[in-house]
Formats: C-alpha cells, structure tokens, sequence
DNA sequence: ATCTATTAATAAGT
DNA sequence: TACTTATTAATAGAT
C-alpha cells in the first residue's frame, strides 16, 4: 500500500530493489508493448540487471536488432547536442519541478492566509501580523465576501425553494429511511436537512476552491 | 479525462494518436529514469516514430549504444528462444486474462446468488431454479446466517453500548449539528444513528466483502 | 498546452 | 513468490 511518494533515488534494500524491479521492469515492458501497439511505431527497450541471466528485451531479440540498425543508421550529424540527452532530460525535470514549487509556495500562501481568517473570526488578534500578511488578508477577505455574497444571493433565489420543499417533506414524516432506495443512490445527507439557517451558517466556506485541503470551523455565537 | 478503458488496438483517429503518442512515450522515458536509478540498472529504450525526425533515446544516443554494445555480446546461444520473447510475451497475458476470466465467473456467480437471497427475502419464489442454483444458494444462506450471528453477537456484546450511549446523547438534543467538530473529521452518518433496531435491520449485508458492487433493499414488514 | 475524472501502476504489507 | 490494498502516477478526453 504505498504509503510515501517514492523518492527518486537508488533503493538501498536488497530486497525491496529486486521486488521493486521486477515489478516496474514488467510495467515498462507492458507500456512499450501498449505504445507501439496504439500508435504503430517502432520502438526497443533493453534491461539488464543483476536478477535475470539475460537482458529483458522488447519486442524480442531479433526484433530488437532491427530498431537498433535503424537507429544506428541515423546521420551522426548533431551527435554531440544528442549526448546531452540525459542531462537535458534532467534539467527540464528540474525546471517543471521548480515551477511547481512556485505554484505551491502561491497554494500555501492562500491557505495561510485563509487560516488566518478563521482565527480572526473566533476573535484570535491581529496584533502580531506584519503589513504584507495584513494586506493579503484584506485581498482574501475582499474576495471571500464577494463570494459569500454571491452564495447567499443563490441560495436565496434558486436553492431555497428546494431545499424548503425537501424539509416540508421530510417534517412530514416521510422516510429517515427509505427501504426503497437502493443503496448506490445517494441518500440525503445531514447537511441538506440542516434547517436553511444553517446553511447560510456552514462551516465549509463556500467560496474556497476545492483544493483547500482543509478549512476551519467557525465558531458563531449562538445568542 | 479518461473515460473509457483503452482498448489495446491501433488507433485509428490521426490527432488522438499522436497525443497519445507523446504522451506516453514521455511517459515510458521517465519510467526507464526511474528504473535505472531506483535500481542502479542499465537499460535503454528507443522510440521511432512519424512525429519526430529523431528518435527518442534514453539514457542518451551513446548511453544507449554502450548498452546495446553489451546487448550485441550476449552469447547468440538460445536465440531461438529469444526470438519467440514476443510472442510468449503474448502467450502470458493470455494466460493471465484467462485466469483472471475465471476469477470474474466465480465473482459473478457469488453476485448472482446475493442477489437471488435477497429476492427470495422480498418474497418472489424459488420455484424456476435449477437444483445447482438451489444448492448454491444454500451454501451461501448458511454462510451469510452464520455472519449474521457473528454480527448481531458483536453488536450485542460490544458495539451496543456504545451506540446506545451515542444514540442516548443525541436524543438530548445535542447538536445536530456541532460547530467545533473540524469539517475534515467523520461527522456521525445517518446510518449511525438509527435507531439499534434499523441496525440489526441494515440492507446492506454486513458478512459480504466490500466488493460485491451492489446489494438490495429489504422490503421489511412494517408492522 | 492545460485540466480532471478515471484507470493503471505500484509500495508496503501479508 | 505471489496476492492485496491504499496510495500515487499516468493519462484519455475535453477545453
């Protein structure tokens, strides 16, 4: 059960480096397979390793012979740009890598941000922020109240007349458990029963994207 | 986003097969990085195709020919076993998805008799069965009776209490809905909170695995 | 080229 | 060694 993302980097265990390359060399194996299949393009793969006498070979051995001639046909011309193969392949691996970091660093900021906003609403000061947290959250707050206007203007106009009608129903008695429904089909959760105060009161913020990966309960008085 | 399973045949749409195609060559590039470095091997792979006026070399051009030097001195013995490596690479898969095909039929048969219990509970009759059916659907009555004695002795011994205590505090009127609980945190479903009776009365059988895809309702007496 | 729902691969356990 | 399952990774189809 994979517990981590794997790290890139030689396997010191024994024996989880065999298991493991035994069961990606079978994956690659497969995906060349797969590739030259859908697509109708020539392709090799050669693996040798400790654990087997013989190279793993893809298509086969002959099969193998005849990409390699090809490939050793090819004009030698730019031969030196292509021995930069590996080092450019790396080099853009680090370049993705780095914008990803980039991306992350802007998502990480916004859910600090978004903590500090719910702090602030159980009345946590702000006494210790600098200028630029403050001015952040001031754009964050700006923004979140845009959208809770705009869910509450939805849920005024279009939902609540719904949602109204399934509580009528169910005030009526009908069904906490419906033995008609079958099981695949989603029952009405806890929250769409929750009475519409309730709603305009969730403590999921409405207007966060889904990627937060976790948000803060609001602590309203109940006065 | 993938809808379908792809099936393993050329595809015929010019454009979906060369996204196709760069998509998972790069894809099979980084794997033979991740292989060669998780497991300290040599390997190299190398992909012609129409889209590119060279081919795609890992770990580089002369990095592959150092390989396929050492894939040219292998002994030639045995190489007409060699030659059959694509077709036997073949032969496997068959083998495998035959396997598999007889795990599906049993899984299916398993699915088949669930279902078959249930309408007899819901009262249609038995009298259009074969006497295999009849017989397997014995089988599993007993075992499904003897995980329901299981179940309900757990519920009795060790579960009840709990549930009781649960169902005792809900019924003071605590929170129906609890601001402090983080949104992240299981909120008691409306399955937990039937009553001990509708428990014992669940339609999804508990003694199956959580595999069988579906079950079907009960159509209790209510009286 | 970018975005996600979905399938596929696979790390760690058994 | 093979099987299982939770999780990450690859990617098909759409934009």
């Amino acid at each position: 059960m994979t517990r981590k993302k794997v790290s890139l980097a030689y396997i010191e265990n024994e024996s989880a480096r065999k298991s493991t390359f035994k069961k990606r060399k079978k994956g690659i194996m497969k995906k060349v397979n797969e590739l030259s299949t859908l697509c109708g393009v020539d392709a090799c793969a050669i693996i040798f390793s400790p654990y087997d006498a013989e190279p793993e070979v893809w298509p086969s051995h002959l099969g193998a012979q005849r990409i390699i001639s090809r490939f050793r046909r090819m004009p030698e011309l730019e031969q030196s740009r292509r021995m930069e193969n590996q080092e450019s392949y790396t080099r853009q691996r680090l370049t993705k890598a780095e914008e990803q970091l980039r991306k992350q660093h802007k998502d990480n900021r916004h859910k600090e941000m978004t903590h500090l906003m719910f702090q602030c609403l159980i009345g946590e000061g702000l006494q210790y922020l600098n200028m630029v947290d403050l001015h952040d959250l001031g754009v964050l707050l700006n923004q979140t109240m845009r959208d809770v206007d705009g869910r509450l203007e939805l849920l005024t106009e279009a939902v609540l007349p719904q949602e109204m009608a399934m509580l009528n129903a169910m005030a009526r008695g009908e069904n906490s458990f419906n033995a008609q429904m079958p099981s695949g089909m989603a029952m009405p959760t806890m929250q769409n029963q929750q009475p519409i105060r309730s709603l305009l009161r969730s403590n999921v913020h409405p207007g966060l994207d889904g990627n937060v990966a976790y948000t803060f309960p609001l602590q309203w008085s109940r006065g």
